[in-house]
DNA sequence: CAAAGTTGTCTATTTTTCTAGACAACTTGT
DNA sequence: ACAAGTTGTCTAGAAAAATAGACAACTTTG
């Protein structure tokens, strides 16, 4: 009955207990609600957010399940803890040595694919790659068994020939890079933004589908200044936050 | 009639044209569809999404009404362009002196609201502040009319008394500084993170309910290390990139 | 000009989500 | 012990999303 312009949808494509649980979720990532602290009974969040109580515990069910909350019959639901893992961007950045601020944090990485092909221009340009093929090279990481973030890797195939099989073997670029006789390189550029995740990404990461990837795209070059690594990683925004590493000021 | 644990969901809270569309999304934003491209037709979306060609279609019509594709009658789908804007993250990050790359990108900020405050524990111990209060600034900033950003300014109230009055005269947390005698101050710490936008977010970034946020937590601190100002910016992740800015090797 | 393929629109139906209300099970504070 | 407030579970119905099929309007190709 609603009568609206043509090709106009009428919702937005989230379910309204989708939209309740991620503003939850923001509460208790920005420190409004805090470990142990109980969060609003479900006949509250249904008024507040103009829903049924139905609606409403549907919302913190979703948290629950992600252990994000805990409900105890008679006495309310709790904020259970918030573990984001924190990786840090800078200078030397290496998958290996990031995630740290973790009292285990001993990062595993696999190799899940790699392939020798013709690079898209836009990084073959990036790589200074004339006509060459590249090699692509798929990886995730892991810490203590979850899965932590999915990277495209690209090299120019003439200056590693070998690099694909090395990741394989050492389960790490920085040591396969260091098989190629390059004992040091630098990062020259970041940039990062945020998306859903593919379903792909969502099922390498073991996210529900919709969720959030931070994708960083980087490059690595030798010291000289020769490009030598385009990397495109995605991680688990649920899970991570980047760090960013700042010089210092002497 | 299906049968599933107590308290399971049946769904992910997305709607399969909005998971269809976010799909699609990547692809254009990563480069393998490029502006001028035809995208996979309706039927083709509904085969490979499994879904009716009706929901392929929703998922077009969502994209379409961003201006990211085009459907022409009888010929298929186009997309148009993928404008990201860049947002640059270095040792002297402003507001004001970002958003370059862009032809004419004069960003234009405005004070939503200010309020004099006792700070969050955290926000206390990073500002150095004992017992005193806080300056909460919330800002909005601009380019060429479309909303870019929100933030949340922390300042100590002792350390920079007229602050709020002079965010609010000049328009912009650097003038305002100045005016307080701060004439230099550098960026020490900034960690960037996703989520999803709250209701109030993505009204203010005119964005669609449960959009992403790219958010930005940095400090900025005097020469001698005191820090002024702690700052959380949310940008609509759908329009901007933030790019780091890694010291030179001299 | 005709055929094939595309987007746009319409109706009808099925499936899923949301709402509504009631009550049981449990905890907390008086 | 009791009252008030909380989560958990059930039934039923209304509203919305997704499916299904048909066909019109239009473009491109041969």
């Amino acid at each position: 009955m609603t009568d609206r312009l043509p090709g106009t949808r009428v919702s937005n494509g989230y379910s309204a207990w989708r939209l309740i649980a991620e503003e939850l979720r923001v509460e208790i990532g920005d420190g409004r609600l805090s470990p142990g602290d109980r969060i609003p009974t479900g006949k509250t969040l249904a008024e507040r957010f103009k829903v049924n109580r139905h609606t409403a515990r549907q919302a913190i069910a979703a948290l629950a399940e992600e252990r994000l909350v805990e409900s105890r019959r008679g006495s309310g639901t709790f904020v259970l803890g918030d573990a984001v893992r924190v990786h840090r961007i800078g200078l030397r950045t290496r998958l290996s040595n990031s995630l740290h601020e973790q009292p285990s944090a001993s990062a595993t990485g696999r190799v899940l694919h790699s392939e020798l092909e013709n690079p898209p221009a836009d990084i073959a340009e990036r790589l200074r790659i004339n006509g060459g093929k590249a090699v692509r090279v798929e990886t995730s990481r892991f810490t203590g068994g979850q899965a932590i973030s999915v990277g495209t890797h690209w090299f120019d195939a003439e200056r590693v020939p070998g690099i694909a099989a090395d990741i394989e073997r050492t389960g790490s670029v920085t040591a396969a890079l260091a098989a190629s006789g390059i004992k040091d390189y630098v990062r020259t550029s970041t940039s990062v933004g945020a998306r859903h995740a593919t379903a792909l990404e969502a099922s390498l990461l073991s996210l529900g589908p919709g969720a959030i990837v931070l994708v960083t795209e980087a490059l690595d070059s030798l010291p000289d200044g020769t490009p030598l690594q385009y990397l495109v990683s995605r991680f688990a925004a649920q899970r991570v936050r980047l760090d960013i590493e700042h010089p210092r000021i002497d």
